[in-house]
DNA sequence: CAAAATGTGGTTTTT
DNA sequence: CCACATTTTG
């Protein structure tokens, strides 16, 4: 396409921001702006004038906005050149730079990446290992400690020295946390695997230790893109200035109304001091808003000018006044999603082009979207619930994965830990413990410890050290296998030879059938992977790759864009950058958003309310808030009270019905909370005294049927090989292995419904059957 | 050794 | 309430 033909699409601000290439430029874009119009024309332009697309660096937020981006400039410019982009988050582009730097670092460049619950499990086994109580040191607290340190590239050794955070964990009563960061890190370095965070401190660590490598970079990106900057860690500010600092050429996107990412690190300052930081910076602002109807966007104003620090704009919109913000008030959570679809299926009523697809549901938290599922459901309304787990973070899809991360690094200590007895091969806690016991003792990786058990003097008997040396034989065979083996070929060996397969098969359960059907659904992702990457002319598809990706992946990312038309349902963290006609905002209640976490904090409150922000202008035409005033929440029923936040929005903009609620009404409030209250305790009272007499009843037969198996037989007592016997749980089977003497005999029995199991004598309770 | 039962504690958002 | 971690039971 002709430049001047698109540059002509855009208006005047958004020309002069693409335009404009020699230096430094900071484009503040408020919400519906086209900040991503301006982003993907600028790249196409940039291309147009020369700039070779490989090198050009765009770092976006998610791998969904890379895509979508790199679609849009394949279409304005030639989509050969688009594919050579270095386009993507901030997490995968550095990966990729870390494995080809690995070796700097000393780490392989095949290294693991660890995901949350992988360094989750890890902080909590060294935390058992230093003998801590992990009541005073909770996991997730120090994991978030930890992330916070590297965030803000604090490495273990600046953390020791640090008089500031040494005295704080002091004062927090947990003084060892360096001690836990360090360990931590070792033996991150020792399975050779980085976690999210190491991504961003370990790239600032190369730049910062490797001048020739900084300088290979720095050369070789001559423009530099970042979206979303108001999300932006120290880490990854860092990084971005260091690879542009020379030549200045860099671009950075962002609006500071929507920065609602500090818990993760994300410095609103990065954006407020960006044009301290680049001398001579140029700050275009668009504040004309595509979306939104004028009362959504000045709604939204009025809301977000209650908040002190920002960049002064003016967002203003040229569409229809459109109609006001609606606001409506419930009894319950459950009124409240029932109220949300009736009046959904009344707007499709009213409205025959709204469709389901045209309408979202925004929450705070994820916990919130089970009432609205259930409402919807009952009420016919199809939906589709994003956010929560990502497929490749589910447990038996992290269980197959687990394998494919060993034949790549065996030392990865948790995918170890994951399969080791998964299938189940006999080898249980006590001898997992010895070998972990072992690795931290010699300072080494299990795996190392599993590979010459004989010189770390691991204390095993015969048949266990069997079983540990077989799964190190299949081990090694995977990796021989994946030398010669394509990935799908690779897969399929793996699902066998691990007998994964048939272990899912077996299993007659209902969650037993989806995680088969997930297994498979995996097998179909890596041949749809495969595929892909031969589409882009790779020989040959690289296993590393593959895990590298999965591991970066969220759960926007995996959707397969079903065309199906259905109501979305999600966080307003997850809604950021998307658009609906239609917009349900709910659970409008003080502790819930704002969340309790952040009532007596200025900052953090300053936050809540840009996500509320962010929350209105998603909308184009129609945006409703709810506020129920009690929750069932944690088990219990709470009183609510509306949001702060909705008196921050000016009432001009606001339509309330008389007959629910006026905002005038927040304080007469108290008194029918107070009668909700009591009403609530009498039940739950009741409730409780009621329930606690039936649930003595199955215990009792319990207890009978327990005795009843007084028939059962002494250990070894006549058992063979090919003894059919009875179990009370697994039914009728046949022994086919005995091991073991006195009260550590075994039987591995075959179950004919059940499967194998091994069973210890002592206890199995079995039957001879004649 | 493996499965069931019982605690426990935590709930904000996620690359 | 729910997920998970630990303890108990077979």
């Amino acid at each position: 396409m002709n430049v001047e033909v698109y540059l002509d699409q855009l208006n005047q601000s958004q020309r002069e921001a693409v335009e404009y290439t020699d230096g430094a430029s900071l484009v503040i874009a408020g919400a519906g702006s086209g900040k991503t119009r301006v982003l993907t024309y600028k790249i196409a332009y940039l291309i147009s004038r020369g700039v070779l697309p490989q090198r050009i660096l765009a770092l976006t937020f998610t791998n969904k906005a890379a895509r979508e981006m790199k679609e849009r400039i394949a279409r304005l410019a030639e989509p050969e050149l688009a594919k050579r982009l270095w386009m993507g988050t901030f997490h995968s582009i550095f990966a990729r730079i870390l494995r080809f730097e690995a070796t700097s670092l000393e780490y392989p460049a095949d290294f693991t990446i660890y995901d949350a619950t992988d360094s989750k499990s890890l902080i909590r086994s060294i935390i058992k290992e230093m003998g801590l109580d992990d009541k005073q040191y909770r996991p997730g607290m120090v994991q978030a400690r930890i992330s916070n340190a590297k965030n803000a590239l604090v490495t273990f050794k600046a953390y020791e020295q640090s008089k500031e955070l040494v005295e704080g964990d002091m004062r927090s009563n947990v003084p060892l946390i360096r001690e836990i960061y360090r360990r931590y890190q070792a033996r991150c370095f020792q399975a050779g695997a980085m976690d999210f965070d190491d991504l961003l401190l370990q790239t600032n660590i190369l730049f910062r230790d490797h001048p020739t490598v900084l300088d290979k970079y720095r050369n070789f990106f001559q423009y530099i893109l970042v979206d979303e900057y108001q999300d932006t860690n120290f880490a990854q500010h860092l990084i971005v200035l260091r690879l542009s600092e020379l030549h200045g050429r860099i671009c950075v996107v962002g609006d500071d109304a929507q920065s609602i990412y500090s818990f993760r690190g994300a410095n609103i300052d990065n954006i407020l001091q960006f044009k301290n930081q680049y001398p001579g910076c140029r700050i275009f602002k668009l504040e004309q808003n595509y979306r939104s109807t004028q009362n959504i966007v000045d709604a939204a104003n009025s809301l977000i000018h209650k908040n002190e620090r920002q960049i002064e704009k003016r967002v203003y919109s040229k569409k229809e006044p459109g109609s006001k913000i609606g606001l409506i008030s419930l009894y319950s959570d459950y009124e409240e999603a029932y109220a949300v679809a009736a009046k959904i299926i009344e707007m499709r009523m009213n409205d025959r082009l709204n469709a389901y697809a045209d309408f979202a549901i925004l929450y705070r938290t994820n916990a919130q979207s089970r009432v609205l599922e259930e409402a919807l459901r009952k009420q016919a309304i199809p939906y589709r619930v994003y956010g929560g787990l990502s497929f490749y973070q589910r447990k038996e899809i992290k269980d197959i994965l687990s394998y494919f991360r060993l034949v790549v690094n065996p030392h990865d200590e948790e995918s170890l830990k994951r399969v080791i007895n998964y299938p189940i091969r006999g080898i249980g806690n006590t001898t997992i413990t010895k070998l972990l016991d072992a690795a931290t003792e010699y300072m080494v990786s299990p795996w190392t410890i599993l590979c010459d058990p004989l010189t770390y003097a691991l204390p095993v008997n015969a048949g266990t050290a069997a079983k540990l040396s077989s799964f190190k034989e299949m081990i090694l065979t995977f990796q021989e296998k994946n030398q010669t083996l394509s990935l799908e070929e690779l897969t399929d060996f793996i699902l066998k030879e691990t007998g994964i397969l048939s272990f899912l098969v077996q299993d007659q359960t209902v969650e037993g059938q989806s995680k088969f059907e997930n297994a498979q659904e995996l097998v179909k992702g890596i041949m749809e992977y495969c595929d892909m990457k031969r589409e882009e002319g790779e020989e040959r598809v690289r296993l590393t790759d593959f895990l590298s990706e999965v591991a970066l992946l969220t759960d926007q990312d995996n959707d397969r864009n079903e065309q199906t038309d259905k109501v979305t349902l999600m966080t307003v963290h997850a809604a950021k950058g998307l658009e609906f006609k239609n917009v349900f905002i709910v659970g409008l209640e003080e502790d819930l958003f704002p969340s309790m976490m952040s009532k007596d904090n200025t900052r953090a409150l300053e936050e809540e309310r840009r996500l509320f922000y962010v929350a209105i202008t998603r909308a184009e035409e129609n945006c409703v808030l709810t506020y129920a005033k009690s929750r069932f929440r944690n088990g219990k029923t709470m009183i609510c009270l509306p949001s702060r936040f909705l008196r921050d929005i000016d009432s001009a903009y606001l339509d309330v019905p008389q007959d629910v609620f006026g905002l005038d009404t927040f304080s007469s409030e108290r008194s029918s909370s107070t009668f909700q209250k009591n009403t609530f305790l009498i039940n739950e009272n009741k409730s409780v005294s009621f329930s606690n007499i039936p649930k003595q009843e199955p215990k009792l037969t319990k207890l009978s049927s327990a005795t009843s198996t007084a028939n059962a037989i002494a250990p070894l007592g006549g058992l063979t090989i090919g003894t059919r016997v009875g179990h009370m749980r697994f039914g009728e089977g046949e022994i086919i292995a005995l091991e073991g003497e006195g009260g550590n005999a075994k039987a591995t029995v075959c179950f004919e419904h059940s499967g194998v199991k091994q069973l210890l004598l002592k206890f199995a309770k079995l039957t001879v059957i004649e």
